[in-house]
DNA sequence: TCTTGACACCTAGAAGCTCTAGACCTAGAG
DNA sequence: CTCTAGGTCTAGAGCTTCTAGGTGTCAAGA
């Protein structure tokens, strides 16, 4: 509820989550779910796609994992996405600080 | 630059200057720009016709000024526009801190 | 005088992302 | 057998921002 505001933003926090090892997308959205206590709660129609884009622009890797019994696509970040993340943070840092500036509330 | 992470956060930036002053879309372009350190360049083609929504939606009351020679149209918040820039404002602290908890980064 | 640049407003359509609303399949519990 | 949870996928809708123009005033300089 009330983010729709991550438009624009899903790509790091896609990325970050799956920094720290391998996942599948149902997993990330999981994470995604936990990591933000609750605030993004996304639709599989939004991450699925997100993922898809993501491994074409290099920043992922996919490959499919059948031991569980289950079929799941496990995505992994290369070296490109770890560098795009790295950007990313740094964008996002450049970005916060400037909304909270126009916001005012001293860096709220 | 590195900013359509705009998108969706655009109404409460514009509702944010405007809560000083009426301001006319010109010089809310500037006054977006200046706070931002120049984070936020935005083009007229993204600003006026957010400012028209903005006004449809009851948060901003715009009325024409000639005085300075110049046909400017000035901008002003509303009680509506006062109170959905307080709950904008809470929206962004909540954004704010989902994000940097994904990102990791201790609240970078 | 004519041109240039800043000021000031506007809009149609393109582009891009997220969401809706489905579809399909397996495994385990009741 | 049925239901739920896990797991993946996609077409198209919806919305916002940006591109790329158009219109017009005013002041300064060639």
């Amino acid at each position: 509820m009330g983010s729709d505001l991550i438009k624009g933003h899903l790509d790091p926090l896609v990325l970050a989550v799956v920094e720290q090892g391998p996942l599948h997308g149902y997993a990330i959205i999981e994470e995604l779910r936990r990591r933000s206590r609750g605030e993004f709660d996304l639709p599989e129609g939004t991450v699925y796609p997100a993922l898809h884009r993501l491994e074409r622009l290099g920043y992922l890797a996919s490959r499919w994992d059948d031991s569980q019994g289950r079929r799941r696509r496990v995505y992994e970040l290369t070296r490109a996405g770890r560098k795009a993340l790295a950007a990313k943070r740094n964008e996002w840092k450049a970005f916060r600080s400037a909304v909270s500036s126009v916001l005012g509330n001293a860096g709220g």
